[in-house]
DNA sequence: CGGGTACTCCGAAGCGATTCGGTGTCAGGA
DNA sequence: TCCTGACACCGAATCGCTTCGGAGTACCCG
């Protein structure tokens, strides 16, 4: 019956021999299995697989089993963006006794197959993942091996099991361009993330969503697309300001975009936020140092990293775990690169 | 012999059977040590479990004796600063089959009591400190069990026999004071870092050398101190261009304390460059962004992290290793925020 | 001096897990 | 039909560790 291997009293230890007794094999093929040898079938392997995650085996004798360790996973370490997020994960980590072990996959959608060998080699009590998605094949060894794992600001759609921290990324997107319109703005452009990126879309539809409540038409010329990183922004801000009819306010998808608009603008001499506003998204800590001081979506990046760590402990330790998927607020934060428009 | 401890040869697993044989106790009473259990003397108690230390005793499985990880730990994980050394380490670190654990000390000078202990349980291949030093006592506990360490930018004078990694601080502050000289400035103030820094000493130093081999006198109001955040340079730069008799150019102790200046001066109406040069330090990413962008003394923090890692690696693997302490290049680099002084 | 007691420590048995050599099975080829 | 090699799986040996009973020893008290 299910709910037998489900309700297993957890008194006495998970063995090998009892597994390899559960799965009428022998205790050294369920060896095997559990460290990945060869030499067994497909179907004796996933057979025995279960049969362990079942039992909820936990690594030799109850001590201590899993390494007091986090596994964090970033696709790319390559903006400030990171530090929020690591030194989030870090503070609560260490306040729950574990150390952090940071990896950068390369690999916006699945870290490097050597990744999960080590990940194995660590036993680390869960592992958090910024933007990567994993492949089926690493969730399916996390799972097996009761690891947890959460995804920060998933990339695509994750399946509604795995659970994750995003933010209001539509919210966001709304928020900013309303205040743009309420400023008196019109010509409203937009420089958007990857299109494969759920927050990039969540923001454009956001976007669209304000022009349309204030009866503006959204135009395709003023919606264009990029990394998240300060070049995209040059070169986004540059063509959209060298439009025949330019916009006189951009929405950037991220600070970096935003403070590549600048230099585009400065450039071009276009001065923010006479010529152009500039609204930027994420609210790192450059947002506020520069010249003039940008307007920006506050996503709350340390906070949603502190919120994974603790979701993530939670599903080790707790048996039942509610609110799996979490999105935590946006905001914005008016500064000085934003202003009335002037109808000259 | 000093060789002889750091010689270990590491090659074979740590086991109760070798602890107990190094003891000259029986395997049980070690198992009992280790277990804590009662009926062992206090006296054979402290000889096994400094022993169980020695040997890096690290309960049960694990195979190996070290684990392919580098511990790196910063004192405050709190700027872009940050972001370029961790990149430099993981890269090297995963290109060498390394994992990288990340730790946020809290403190300048010495990591945390627990910390160590989390060392110890994890035997890395290497730590590497940024800024921190280490208590005597962590330094012994590293070199007992074959660990070796190597110090970024060592906020003190390090013992000689500490392998560390630096810049040329003394020639960056040279080279920005004698810019600034070129460019006709006079009147030149700097911001330092924290006095038990011997980066922040040794650019002071390069400062005032490079004021006087023009002939110019050194002003005790010209030269002021903090730490190096943003925060520091919107104050202290806030009361340099306050004083009767302002400098014309201002030499920051680093690039997130030049935006403050930045800040400062935009507040007070005053033009960068036209009415004052400010130089940075670091070379961080936001120096090329700002506006105007940011002249700056590039010190190769990327670069510097690759090379620490490099040489903990060379630490852990070869026997012989010279060139223990390393300094690498600075150099200026020209951008918008420096200008020829306008005489009036 | 003899016997009891408390303490320390060891040896052997036993357990969980890994590993290696070996066996059974099955498919393909002569 | 038999041989052969690949593969899946098992059993026994072995390893690392814990535990328990008992031996050795020092000390105290009569």
């Amino acid at each position: 019956m299910y709910s037998e291997t489900v309700a297993r009293p957890a008194v006495s230890r998970a063995t090998l021999s009892r597994v390899a007794a559960d799965a009428s094999v022998s205790i050294s093929t369920v060896s095997k299995v559990l460290n990945g040898r060869m030499g067994v079938s497909d179907s004796t392997r996933a057979r025995v697989e279960e049969l362990l995650r079942d039992h909820g085996y936990n690594r030799r004798n109850s001590g201590l089993s899993v390494a007091p360790l986090i596994e964090l996973v970033f696709d790319a370490i390559d903006s400030a963006w990171a530090i929020e997020i690591i030194q989030g994960v870090e503070r609560i980590s260490r306040e729950n006794g574990m150390s952090v072990v940071l990896t950068e996959s390369g690999d916006r959608h699945s870290p490097s197959p050597d990744w999960i060998d080590g990940v194995m080699r660590r036993r680390p009590a869960g592992v958090i993942l910024v933007f990567s998605d994993l492949s089926a094949d690493h969730k399916h060894q996390l799972r097996v091996r009761n690891i947890p794992f959460v995804i920060v600001d998933p990339a695509g759609d994750p399946a509604p099991d795995v659970p994750s921290i995003g933010s209001a990324n539509w919210s966001g997107g709304y928020l900013a361009t309303r205040h743009l319109i309420d400023l008196g703005h019109r010509r409203i452009a937009t420089i958007t993330g990857p299109d494969d990126m759920m927050c990039s879309t969540a923001r454009l539809s956001g976007y669209r969503a304000a022009l349309e409540a204030a009866g503006i038409k959204s135009r395709d010329d003023y919606i264009v697309g990029g990394e998240f990183h300060h070049e995209d922004g040059i070169v986004r801000g540059r063509e959209l300001l060298s439009l025949p009819d330019p916009p006189t306010a951009i929405f950037a998808g991220s600070d970096l975009q935003a403070l590549g608009v600048y230099e585009a603008a400065r450039a071009m001499g276009v001065s923010i936020p006479d010529d152009l506003s500039v609204v930027g998204y994420d609210d790192l800590k450059i947002a506020l140092w520069a010249g003039p001081p940008l307007t920006t979506v506050r996503q709350p990046l340390t906070e949603m990293a502190e919120e994974a760590t603790r979701l993530v402990i939670r599903l080790r330790n707790d048996t039942q775990v509610d609110n799996l998927r979490i999105d935590l607020a946006t905001s914005l934060v008016v500064r000085g690169s934003t202003a009335k428009l002037v109808t000259s």
